[in-house]
RNA sequence: GUGCCCGUAGCUCAACCGGAUAGAGCACCAGCCUUCUAAGCUGGGGGUUGCUGGUUCGAUUCCAGUCGGGCACACCA
């Protein structure tokens, strides 16, 4: 059914039938087929006589006309114009583009699926939140771009795993240790002696009073009993990781994110992978030491300065775990790998595949992949909000979820340019709630749901439906923009950017209100209602399939 | 100072990785509910794509420079 609906690949097939035969020297040109932006432009245009101008001595329009004259005989090419500098036009018959309700109906939840992914493997990790302290709106804008991009992924035929990897040993944590220990023994951080990296939140009281409570904690991947007591620091850190561990997946089951994996850095020392990765680094030839330390020469790989692995104090810097658990990515078999990250941590890209580089191990130069997002600033009363972990002063992912809702919060986050910055006016966001997009496109759906609902027919009648009817301006648009969302996901897989979903669901919902609005559905006329009826069932269908990438729900009704 | 990202309508953002007259939403103005949900629709005003050069049939897109905003530049993570 796709096959028959990929008018872009059918089309591509014939113009390279066309040009083998108008200029066989001219083969390894791209030949480039977009969709119009105007009607009076046909579906699709082609820039290959343009390209071609140059190295053929020739004028575009003389080189596309004799393109043309040569292309095979097809069933869905309604005509072919020569346009403007020397486009090639193409329009598409209505009757082809019409065979795309039933492809939709017949196709249902899987309607935009592709095999482009073909069932390999890529693990997407992201969110990857420290354990000390509750998941705030950057970690949200990681959550919803990651999971969208997963959801993108899947769809388009790839084997997804999603998944989180997370510090709990180091530095941070033995901070965080100590902050719950003299909270556990009272001490406040007014008081002199609290340290100044120590974590001010109110919310390490709720750790300590639990882990004094003696409380039995679980989260998705820890399970363990409070001890109480105050000087048993082991065992207050290992409580205070898997409280706010249970924290967070609080935090993600009510934003409806999932993961499969989550791999603890403390693993990768305890099974030994972290020296294991430090020997081959060194029996690489890339490493040296110096001022008592082990330093890689990443400047064999592009970096701008050499690194420390080995601190003079023995211990490794974080880098390094970061490169043994990449090789322990690409040993399970992950031939793609994408990491979504702020872009604070930018830096660390060089640093790791430069690692990778110096393993040897076969592992691609630009390996892995990164989809990095911009800083989300927060407006709250006119004014930013500082995020601060160690000041308290916060807003957390949970706060705006309880807030905007976990729909309208998904969307806003996952709706922009991972690259651009993102401000989140929570005021505007709360009082204007109805005003979302979000709202707009699922109010598309639901009022399909119920012009379908008051019809009360069967569905399957629906497939039945002459689909010939639908030629009018609003339909035949309707239907295009049916026809274009594999093509949609496609882009947004291949550009690891899941925004598209969202703009093009915003297009879909604005031409169906369209159409609504000037057309009436439940007609006297048996044949006509029907094939209205199956279009809009579609629209319904496609929508609520794209919404379901996004992670937004599709109500039948609002 | 060095590297990366961004700069598009008053505001928030698109533009299918070089295409045709740069598009939506919000806000503003004027209309549309005795008919399937007005959380909607129709029309209108609003732009030197930060700036200056360059590359070519053609630039918001690519290159150089420049201005502005953000992030990163540890033997922290």
């Amino acid at each position: 059914m796709s096959v028959v609906l990929n008018f872009k690949t059918q089309l591509h097939e014939i113009f390279t039938h066309a040009l083998r035969d108008f200029a066989p020297d001219q083969l390894n040109a791209t030949i480039n087929i977009e969709r119009t932006k105007q009607s009076s432009h046909g579906d699709y245009s082609c820039n290959l006589a343009m390209q071609l101008a140059k190295p053929m001595r020739k004028s575009p329009r003389e080189i596309a006309n004799g393109i043309i004259a040569r292309m095979p005989q097809s069933g869905v090419v309604e005509k072919v114009e020569v346009a403007g500098a020397g486009f090639i036009n193409v329009f598409i018959t209505t009757v082809a583009k019409q065979s795309v309700v039933k492809g939709v109906l017949q196709s249902g939840n899987n309607y935009g699926c592709l095999q482009v992914g073909n069932g390999r493997k890529v693990g997407v990790e992201f969110v990857s939140a420290n354990p000390t302290g509750p998941l705030h709106v950057g970690h949200g804008r990681g959550a919803a771009v990651g999971d969208c991009l997963c959801n993108v992924l899947k769809t388009a035929g790839w084997d997804v795993t999603r998944e989180f990897y997370y510090n709990d040993a180091g530095a941070q944590i033995d901070n965080l240790t100590l902050s719950v220990q003299l909270r556990c023994k009272g001490i406040t951080p007014d008081d002199p002696s609290w340290p100044e990296s120590g974590y001010r939140g109110n919310y390490i009281i709720d750790v300590a009073r639990s882990y004094m409570a003696k409380d039995r904690v679980e989260s998705d991947d820890q399970h363990i009993t409070g001890k109480g007591d105050v000087d048993d620091a082991e065992a207050i850190r290992h409580f205070a990781v898997a409280y706010l561990r249970r924290e967070q997946d609080l935090d993600l089951q009510a934003f409806q994110v999932k993961f499969d994996v989550f791999s603890l850095e403390s693993t990768l020392y305890t099974e030994g992978k972290v020296e294991e990765t430090v020997n081959k680094l060194i029996a690489s030839g890339h490493t040296y030491q110096q001022d008592d330390a082990l330093w890689l020469r990443t400047t064999d790989f592009g970096d701008d300065k050499d690194r420390v692995m080995r601190k003079s104090d023995g211990g490794y810097t974080y880098f390094v775990p970061d490169v043994a658990y990449h090789l322990d990515k690409w040993r399970r078999g992950f031939e793609r790998v994408i990491n979504e990250q702020g872009s604070d941590h930018h830096s660390t890209i060089t640093r790791v595949r430069a690692g990778l580089q110096a393993l040897s191990a076969g592992i691609p130069k630009n390996w892995p992949d990164y989809v990095l997002h911009q800083m989300v600033t927060v407006l709250k009363n006119g004014e930013e909000v500082k995020i601060s972990k160690r000041a308290g002063s916060y807003v957390t992912l949970r706060d705006l979820i309880d807030e905007v809702g976990c729909d309208a919060t998904r969307y806003f986050l996952a709706a922009r340019h991972p690259d651009s910055q993102l401000v989140f006016d929570i005021d505007l966001a709360k009082s204007q709630s109805n005003d979302n997009p979000v709202y707009y496109i699922q109010y598309a759906h639901a009022r399909i749901c119920t012009v379908l609902l008051q019809w009360g027919g069967n569905n399957a009648a629906l497939l039945k439906a002459e689909t010939e009817v639908l030629n009018s301006e609003y339909e035949t648009k309707l239907l295009q923009c049916l026809i274009d969302f594999p093509q949609v996901i496609e882009v947004a897989a291949e550009e690891l950017a899941p925004h598209l979903i969202a703009f093009y669901l915003k297009e879909l919902a604005a031409d169906f209100h369209s159409y609504y609005n000037a057309t009436r559905f439940l007609v006297e006329d048996e044949k006509i209602k029907l094939a209205r009826l199956a279009l809009i069932a579609a629209i319904a269908q496609v929508l609520k399939n794209g919404l379901a990438i996004l992670g937004v729900s599709a109500p039948e009704k609002m």
